[in-house]
DNA sequence: TATCCGTGGTG
DNA sequence: TCACCAAGGAT
């Protein structure tokens, strides 16, 4: 038997019962291989059902405010892939009659669709013969095959691509293309891989060459920022003060009006305030220094309430304290607001 | 092409 | 505690 047959055979009988995996509608399994990137499966099962109970049909995202989309996210990190997901839907809807497209080429020109994702939709929903490349394969691939040539950059990634695609049973792509992932993540896994039951340990070379903790090589590491970000919830009776953001991390949620400081979390002068205050304003009691960790920064963040009188802030919208649970947030700004309403 | 984009689990 | 990593993609 073949190394794909040994798989799909693994799989028939070691499979964890997703509800994506009982389904051949494009618009759900595109739903689940957005959710699921860089997303572990147990995190993004709930951000599913929740997603298709909201939105069930691909017309009904795409007649959906970026709001909703982004409140139904909220929590999942990477939110250009719910932003990219809203616009995907209006453009099928409205170019392509509401029709998922059905060739490789049609799905990966697809806004927030890449290489990966593509091929995941194109075998899962179309039995089209193209094998993915995720974190799962190209480990699995790295420690069988002995690869030592780092993954991430674009030599690495090429080769590793290819060797996914020679491996690929051409008649059940589908199957293959999830048994590999299914058992990387259940078997060859990044730390404690289970090698003691795993069916080709016999064969693996990191297995048989002590190398199982070294492979897949990666290359570069990422560098971590620090910021430094006071939140002002300003407060008039039973309204504060909220703005979308517009750029970088968080695009497209909300969030207070904030002072960032260069070096540490200082008290703001009051130059900085009177900018968003010009009425009087009182500082009523301010939080602990909060540290959000993020892949690429670490944010310092303090929350600053202040009564005032103000009526209107510039590029702010004014919101019932009740009713901000109406627009999306950031985990850090949600956290707090749990902690302390 | 290097960097950015989130959050939670893991050992 | 902390570095690493997860069904990656856009710019």
């Amino acid at each position: 038997m073949n190394f794909s047959r040994s798989l799909i055979k693994w799989y028939g009988h070691n499979k964890r019962e997703l509800p994506w995996r009982n389904t051949r509608d494009a618009y759900k399994i595109w739903i689940s291989e957005i959710i699921l990137q860089q997303t572990k499966v147990k995190f993004g099962l709930k951000y599913y059902l929740k997603f298709l109970q909201k939105f069930p049909t691909i017309y009904v995202l795409s007649d959906a405010k970026e709001n909703e989309v982004l409140k139904v996210w909220e929590g999942l990190g990477y939110y250009s892939r719910a932003r990219n997901l809203h616009y995907t839907s209006k453009f099928i809807v409205n170019n392509l009659n509401g029709k998922f497209p059905n060739t490789y080429l049609e799905i990966l020109n697809l806004k927030g669709i890449g290489p990966y994702t593509a091929a995941a939709i194109s075998s899962f929903a179309f039995k089209l013969p193209f094998a993915v490349l995720d974190g799962n394969v190209i480990r699995l691939l790295s420690r069988y095959f002995g690869i030592k040539v780092p993954f991430d950059n674009l030599r690495g990634k090429k080769l590793f691509q290819q060797l996914s695609q020679e491996l690929l049973n051409d008649n059940d792509p589908d199957l293959h293309n999830q048994a590999i992932m299914e058992f990387g993540a259940l078997i060859c896994k990044p730390k404690l891989p289970k090698c003691d039951i795993c069916h080709f340990n016999n064969l693996c070379y990191a297995f048989n060459y002590n190398l199982v903790k070294k492979l897949p090589v990666k290359q570069k590491k990422i560098k971590i920022k620090k910021r430094y970000i006071n939140y002002l919830i300003i407060e008039n009776n039973n309204f504060c003060f909220v703005k979308k953001r517009n750029e970088g991390i968080w695009r497209g949620l909300y969030e207070f009006p904030k002072i960032e400081t260069e070096d540490s979390l200082s008290v703001p002068n009051s130059k900085d305030f009177s900018k968003y205050l010009k009425n009087k304003c009182s500082i009523i009691r301010h939080s602990d220094i909060i540290i959000h960790k993020l892949s690429h920064q670490h944010i310092f963040a303090k929350f600053w309430h202040i009564q005032s009188n103000v009526n209107q802030l510039e590029s702010c919208i004014k919101v019932r304290f009740n009713k901000l649970s109406n627009y999306p947030f950031s985990t850090l700004i949600l956290n707090y607001l749990k902690d302390n309403y």
